[in-house]
DNA sequence: GTCGTTGCTGGTAGCGCTGTCAACGATCCT
DNA sequence: AGGATCGTTGACAGCGCTACCAGCAACGAC
């Protein structure tokens, strides 16, 4: 324990400098800024930092600099495959980087997520990543006055904290419906669950659609606060068609849910989609693969995740974007669940349905 | 910028100590150990700090403490759903603790985990989760000379570098296969994908299965380095059909290939489970609602992360569990299609199969 | 040739907190 | 009653790094 020069066999920067032959600050600006430093002491630097086997000590970096190099992100749920497909993509982009991801889940609460922003900024991140546009009073007042980079990811709307990067579920969800209204379906029943402010956006977007083809009936609405899964999926759609048994297509607000419905469907020997028609959300994997082949709208959920992150490393790094409000659009994929032509088995992804379509919009949707 | 004896306003914890009438390093035991201090001292400190909005500045208490309050998790995916079960649970046992989760994703790589892991201890972590028993020599060396507790997840073997918690893949894929065994079934197939160490410790349960009953075959076992997926599921079984058209049961190494599977026969209209059974690992949620409902082996992925994080935790506080290797079992949930009896619709979780089991094994499986 | 400019380097002084150890009063034991 | 013990408190000295600013050489302009 003789700790008086050497520490206790610790690579310290100034063991670094030391080696190097240079003062400890002009190591540390090896690190910092490797460009100030003229080509002989960086490349001296550089071996005796690599010969000592160097790491850095992040906390006296962060206590001497007053910043951290943590990248915040608030998701509201680690269970849900939509919220993994970003999360892979945030931790993609940051790998390489000098940032680490602190990640938490909000539970789907903004009380919550106002605790964890106050956490979170009192370590002071370099950057932060929230889900949504729907935050509490307190907690815009916090991102507004936070001093780094924020970016909104999910959904696009008005007022961005600072940058944004999403798509417009009501636009989505009207898309879905008009690609139904397309193939002769008119009594089109929605199935919704845990709705949250994105898949409330969802409902509104399907009632808007069918409200403008005078087919909307609140009857054909049927959501709950439970969490998603297929087997809900399955009792939801039950409970519609007790509603409703003229049913002749369901928009699910998400794919475990029409999962759930096509296997009910099955279950019930009800025909999909000559009897009824299934639209899914997000795009999953299986929905590809189901007998039959599910039709959903496709949402760019990794590059979305990707995008946000370098989009704040670079803001971060004082590179701020030229558009702070990213729209990533979505496409609806037109498979056989949806088809008027039942049998049809061309395939389903580059089916030229007249549904498919990219958009980019604006940033509201009104 | 004044910036000699107040700060730009921060609230440290001179100023709650101040503000209580103590000195700073009273103020400090506070946080760290209240016990310590007379009950007067600890409500003035206490109201003090709430009064200020105090909040410790966690880079300065690891540089002077020399340790953080991270706790580092290696995981090799976060698509797979069977880590977000497991993250789930090591999030939540985390939270309301003082330690905070630091993710990081090997991508099934063992290189990949050591350059990660080196990473991480060079930050001093509080405790470390890493994945599975099959490190690298380097790796295994550095988690032994790690000064904090280290739990190692998803299954168990002989030699924990610390503690340890999971449950016996060789042993869950034999209890699938006695099962398919119990159900008259004799020409089993293996249906496999990435196979990490823990798919193939699967492959090995079913082929000593196979071998004991006199019934091993190569042909009988595909198996693919691709990630997972549905589709794949379904291409997999095709080529097995292929191979062996007489097949009458399927185990799949995990759910999604066994819904790709299910799809697959449904395509084909191969009956299931007149013709061919099909039995999952992990019983996702889909697998009791799908038509029909799927047997699969339930992994406890939830009560792991959990399990995990809590046993650690209080490893790092000094109370080292009992037991440092815990085995969490698993369960051949029968369902119909791997029932001998195709229209039966009993409840599927707590039908009474004949394979039904919960065991807690010891530590190896041999 | 002198002056200012630029580019690079180093010294000083903390960042906010906690480990160590000494000091203090109160309680306990003989 | 005196000393030992315990529980509680505070002073001091950094933890390893970087911000700030000064210094210095090399260079170009006049």
């Amino acid at each position: 324990m003789g700790r008086k020069r050497t520490k206790s066999g610790k690579i310290r920067l100034a063991e670094v400098a030391e080696l190097a032959g240079v003062s400890p600050i002009t190591a540390s600006r090896f690190f910092r800024n490797p460009e100030a430093l003229s080509v002989a002491k960086r490349t001296r630097v550089e071996s005796a930092a690599k010969e000592l086997g160097y790491v850095p000590n992040l906390a006296a970096r962060a206590l001497a600099s007053q910043r951290t190099e943590v990248i915040g992100v608030l998701i509201p749920s680690l269970t849900n495959n939509v919220f993994s497909d970003v999360l892979r993509g945030i931790y993609d982009a940051s790998e390489g980087s000098r940032y680490s991801i602190q990640l938490s889940n909000t539970r789907y609460s903004i009380l919550q997520e106002e605790k964890l922003l106050r956490l979170f900024l009192a370590q002071k991140p370099a950057g932060l990543i929230v889900t949504g546009i729907d935050q509490t009073a307190e907690s815009r007042a916090m991102l507004e006055a936070a001093d780094c980079p924020i970016v909104q990811i999910m959904e696009i709307g008005p007022n961005p904290v600072d940058m944004m990067i999403g798509f417009s579920h009501y636009d989505a969800a009207r898309a879905a419906v008009a690609h139904l209204f397309a193939q002769g379906r008119r009594k089109i029943g929605f199935v919704g669950a845990r709705m949250d402010p994105r898949v409330q956006r969802r409902l509104d977007g399907y009632v808007s659609a069918m409200k403008d083809a005078g087919l909307f009936e609140q009857r054909l609405v049927v959501t709950t606060a439970t969490p998603t899964s297929v087997t809900l999926g399955g009792a939801l759609f039950t409970d519609l068609l007790a509603r409703e048994p003229d049913l002749d297509a369901v928009f699910c607000a998400n794919d475990d849910l029409a999962l759930g419905v096509l296997f009910e469907c099955r279950r019930r020997e009800i025909g999909v989609p000559e009897q009824i028609a299934i639209v899914g959300f997000n795009d999953l994997e299986f929905m590809a693969s189901a007998v039959p082949t599910l039709t959903s709208v496709r949402t760019n959920r990794y590059e979305m995740g990707k995008t946000a992150a370098a989009m704040l490393i670079e803001a971060i790094e004082g590179r701020r974007p030229e558009l702070p409000v990213l729209d990533l659009g979505f496409k609806v994929i037109e498979r056989q669940s949806s088809s008027s032509r039942p049998s049809d088995n061309r395939p389903a992804v580059s089916g030229g349905g007249t549904a498919n379509k990219m958009v980019a919009l604006p940033s509201s949707h009104d």
